[in-house]
DNA sequence: TGCTGATGATCAGTATACTTGTCAAATACG
DNA sequence: CGTATTTGACAAGTATACTGATCATCAGCA
């Protein structure tokens, strides 16, 4: 009998699930409310200032309507602040605040911890393997799901 | 400065995200539709017929409250059945239907297909590695998170 | 028997994720 | 220059997932 154990899918929401709840104990334990969509949305920023809504959810691989959500999110909590583009006014310019700036150098710590704590049962090289093999087979899927990854192109016109 | 791709919990949701793309693509073009959970849910009761919602939850390692809502809508698509336990009367006994049963029957390769295809970027090798770390790491995490996998305990002692 | 704690199910609330559709602005093209 | 297509953002609707709470019932124990 195939057993749940056996299916790729089954093991991939497993251990993305744990990743999550891993992610929000290291997050309560160091004192912030942060989602690891949040944090990847404030980290992307911060890399990007400037960026409108439907580049950043390319470049970390998020849909656009999740995006709206997330951002709404982070500017209520003072961390991003979202102007009008000049250049195209159906954008939105995307920058981190001075506390967003502040509370992404300050939960560091706890997002290394957090990727550790759920690689805690493999070996470095285990990990390392695992890693290479996630990276190969979303390579290859990339186009699949309707969020793929986009590079960040800087800007150019 | 440290990309998305070298952090373990981005790479997890991305081949998540990719999975269920995938699922729910094969079970389109079959013309079904299920959605993973559903599936899992679905063929966790056909294996074990009886069995209630707190059981069903640990099996497929879901949250208790989140399978209320799946088995709701299992119940609806008139695929499993829900009736009151006789031995205890907090609880509902499960069951599959007829309908649920051809159901489970038919999409078997649409599920099989898809387990191929988010594997696709992989070598076979690879794939069993890939599928061994991830057992690997969520045995040693299964309960840091709030679903922890339980082992169904058949009718045994 | 009465009390206490554990358990099964559900609900309320929050946050992802996705589909589809709409709207306005920008861009491409003839 | 004007139209057709694309694009950025959002709204509505569905389905996971989780936290925390409530409620009824069950089981252990004094």
């Amino acid at each position: 009998m195939r057993n749940l154990n056996d299916k790729p899918g089954h093991l991939a929401r497993r251990f993305q699930q744990i990743a999550v709840a891993v992610f929000h104990a290291e997050m309560e334990q160091a004192g912030f409310d942060l989602t690891p969509v949040q944090y990847a949305a404030l980290a992307a920023i911060a890399a990007h200032p400037g960026m409108d809504q439907a580049t950043l959810a390319g470049t970390i691989a998020y849909d656009r309507t999740t995006i709206t959500g997330v951002v709404d999110r982070l500017t209520q909590k003072g961390l991003v602040a979202r102007n009008p583009s000049p250049r195209d006014r159906r954008a939105h310019q995307l920058s981190i605040t001075d506390a967003g700036e502040k509370t992404l150098d300050q939960i560091e710590p706890a997002v290394q911890a957090a990727q550790q704590a759920m690689m805690a049962g493999l070996t470095a090289a285990e990990g390392k393997e695992l890693m290479r093999l996630m990276r190969k087979a979303i390579a290859a899927g990339n186009e699949l799901s309707r969020a793929p990854l986009r590079e960040a192109v800087s800007a150019r016109s």
